[in-house]
DNA sequence: CTTCAATAACTAAAATTTTCATGGTAATAA
DNA sequence: TTATTACCATGAAAATTTTAGTTATTGAAG
């Protein structure tokens, strides 16, 4: 998943990064209003975890700056605890659920996961695709009931493709999900093919129908044939 | 396992918090209200020692608060005499057990494995799977039959990987689970392989299938092949 | 003092990701 | 139509990352 951290703390802002890089996640940061108001703007999260003691603006405006681009980020407020009210404020203006500092990065994570679930698979942890399941909690993939083995960028893949289903999606999409900002843009990242390749191997191999077109010029779309 | 206790007279709180961290768990302590009511809101524990006599507010309320979150910790009210009203009070609003002052610290650990066995697992002490017998409260874990001797930081793993058998666990959880949160989640702990692999090698000489599976860049599955 | 478990450091092995080379396919324009 | 160009598919090698396995050090318990 692609989480966003927006924290001005270096310690604790490094040791959420290193959580959750760990668990597999592509982690982004911004340490002050001006670049976290960039970011939310240009790029798409699964979730954004929002320090609102920011410095160089006022963190409750990100929130309405979200819902003014309509995008549908989870938020996660992260609040130092005398600013009570700010916090609720933030739930009022969109946010998905808070933490008190200081909390275990676990707490974080449990938090974190269950917006995540709730914005993007509507509560599930299961998501099924004709004879597809992607567990996502337990990182499983089966095909017509057999389990099938996939590497995390390839099931990082599948799930993407299936949370856009029947949508085109682009190669820089696709790239910006999976890589994150460490992808420069302007490369070619034909790598990206490769991973595809392999992906559609597998489910091939394991009985699925062939649901992955590519759109010339464009990307890909994964859906009913 | 992990234990909150909440008490404000040092002495006993020193004397519970070394004993139980001799026996191998994880503690965490609470002095007055507001700290207990933060902890028991963010974290979960396997069981929680909750004095009543508490500064800064009614230790009875903390109970409701559990149950407001739906929170499964167990929990043991550490009662002075005095305050019998309160203890059953306390049963009414969920409590698992209570113990009157002045008690032996091994009365309270009696009570407190209860607690956690009938919690975690299903008031049995044993854990089955296939041909591998953990009994948590003796800490002895047979394969086929065949007593095996693990230290306690394989026996801990070991219940971890059963109590989560074929999901991913990650290596943050992991480390998260049998250190608590002294363990700087940032570090990148390598020392963790060797338990696994410690266990790993008793479980297979011993005649256990292999069942761990390591998830390359992950953590680990546990579970049927 | 001895022993054993926990941790650290290091090397080897394995798995994954990326790069590279090549051939094919789709769009575009002369 | 055909030449040209950009794009996609594939196989395999290279590089990187992650895990396994060894051995050494620390520290506590007996």
């Amino acid at each position: 998943m692609k989480i966003l951290v927006i924290e001005d703390e270096p310690a604790l802002l490094e040791s959420i990064l290193a959580y959750f890089t760990g668990e597999g996640n592509i982690c982004e940061h911004a340490a002050d209003f001006a670049s976290a108001n960039e970011k939310i703007s240009l790029y798409n999260y699964d979730c954004i975890l929002l320090d609102l003691g920011l410095p160089g603006g006022e963190g409750l405006e990100l929130l309405t700056k979200l819902k003014q681009l309509k995008k549908r980020d989870g938020v996660l407020i992260i609040s130092a605890r005398h600013s009570l009210d700010d916090k609720l404020a933030g739930l009022d203006l969109g946010a998905d659920d808070y933490l008190v500092k200081p909390f275990h990065l676990s707490e974080l994570k449990a938090r974190v996961t269950a917006i995540i679930r709730r914005k993007n698979f509507d509560g599930n942890n299961v998501i099924v695709f004709n004879e597809i399941t992607v567990d996502v909690s337990a990182m499983k993939v089966t095909v017509k009931g057999n389990l099938i083995s996939l590497t995390k960028k390839e099931f990082d893949l599948l799930v993407y493709f299936l949370s856009n289903r029947n949508k085109v999606v682009t190669k820089n999409a696709m790239a910006e999900h999976l890589w994150g900002d460490e992808m420069d843009l302007s490369d070619d990242f034909d790598f990206i093919y490769t991973h595809v390749k392999n992906l559609r191997k597998k489910l091939l191999e394991a009985g699925a129908a062939d649901y992955l077109r590519s759109v010339y010029g464009i990307g890909y779309k994964f859906g009913d044939i």
